[in-house]
DNA sequence: TCGGGATTCACCCACCCGGGTGAGACCGAT
DNA sequence: ATCGGTCTCACCCGGGTGGGTGAATCCCGA
């Protein structure tokens, strides 16, 4: 039985880097990787890798929409997600759609090694600079209930995100401007933000809308 | 006489990524990495390498401003930057910045080397891709000169990025909110936009802002 | 069956935003 | 020394935005 890590980053340089550092692992066999998250959901029924390393950042699917999917279909899926950046909003976006971990980019090899066999192991995990990260927000308030945006309120940040006027939103959904306002006056308070621009940047900033 | 290049990224995983590959270019006898471009200038007087690898996004020093003062140091620096995305402004502006060339991060392994093998050689050089992209567009309206940001005009992006209302991005610059109005009306111009959501949502895509 | 969430729409209102215009100061380059 | 670019500030104005409130429908789960 062999032991298969799946490397998924749109970039070549960082595939090929984290296939150094990964192929290094004690108790892996193989490494793979895959150049967009359509292409993980693609192969992973066929090729069944006992854990992903997947990229946040990706165009196309992005990672945390990938993660999503791919958790949903196969509920078994280990995915250890990768950021860039120490970002609260990330990590916590990460874990709820379904990341068993997450990984700095800058991570030390030793730091690689330790997190791809405790998942391996089946273990859930974060990068302890990260957990002493969140361990100083008391509570992960991004994770409550209530912050998960519906599927129209999405639609409406994404036509902010493409600079849509809320008429211009309404006229695209078929919808009343002022339903439009509504929409948006409620996942600003999801989001707790006040405008459209920093709702914009936190759907950036979270992978809801690219 | 060895030949020597230094890779800067401030991600350790790109890091050696590259390392692995451009250690494989023939030519290349030793290759040492930074993680900053604060880095790169302290070191570059006394290491002298002959060629530079570096990543346009990096926090602190960013790549441009980095390369901008090493060259500006060092006229005989050659540097070739590491770029996310084939975005044409970034490339206009990577040259405009005192950069020999430019690459995109998911190049395969033999045209890093042909592209560090050049630049060795003193030659200037452009990613295959990119220069196709460039062809495109019958004219470099990107590289005119008023499609540029101003440090000003970045700094108000920044803020609006981070939800910041003129008032309030006046005061963190210590400018009136009329000057802010100001700096904002041009750079929705030079973007295209007619927002700040609009401009924040280009700004994360081009990379201005994270 | 009742409550709650999602969705839809409406009205009011204060305020910030975006656009136009003009103008003075500074600086580097020609 | 003149020109172009940047940075600074001001005024005016119309319209979109954000917040408050209320209400109807639908559907799902308790």
């Amino acid at each position: 039985m062999t032991t298969t890590v799946l490397i998924c980053d749109d970039h070549r340089i960082v595939r090929e880097g984290l296939r150094q550092f990964v192929a290094g692992v004690p108790g892996v066999d193989r490494v793979d990787t895959a150049a967009s998250g359509e292409e993980v959901l693609a192969r992973y029924p066929h090729e069944k890798p006992d854990l992903v390393l997947m990229d946040v950042r990706m165009p196309g699917l992005g990672g945390l929409e990938a993660t999503r999917r791919l958790v949903n279909e196969h509920p078994d899926a280990k995915v250890i997600m990768l950021t860039a950046a120490d970002d609260r909003d990330q990590v916590a976006a990460a874990v709820s759609h379904g990341a068993r971990g997450y990984l700095l980019k800058d991570v030390s090899h030793e730091e690689l090694c330790a997190a791809v066999a405790h998942a391996l192991q089946g273990a859930d995990l974060v990068e302890p600079s990260l957990r002493r990260a969140l361990a100083g927000q008391q509570a992960v308030r991004s994770a409550a209930p209530g912050t998960q945006l519906t599927e129209r309120e999405l639609q409406v940040l994404t036509g902010m995100s493409q600079g849509k006027s809320n008429n211009q939103i309404g006229k695209d959904l078929y919808l009343s401007e002022d339903t439009v306002k509504t929409h948006a006056r409620r996942l600003f308070r999801k989001l707790g933000v006040n405008d459209r621009a920093q709702a914009v940047a936190l759907g950036f900033r979270r992978g809801l809308v690219s």
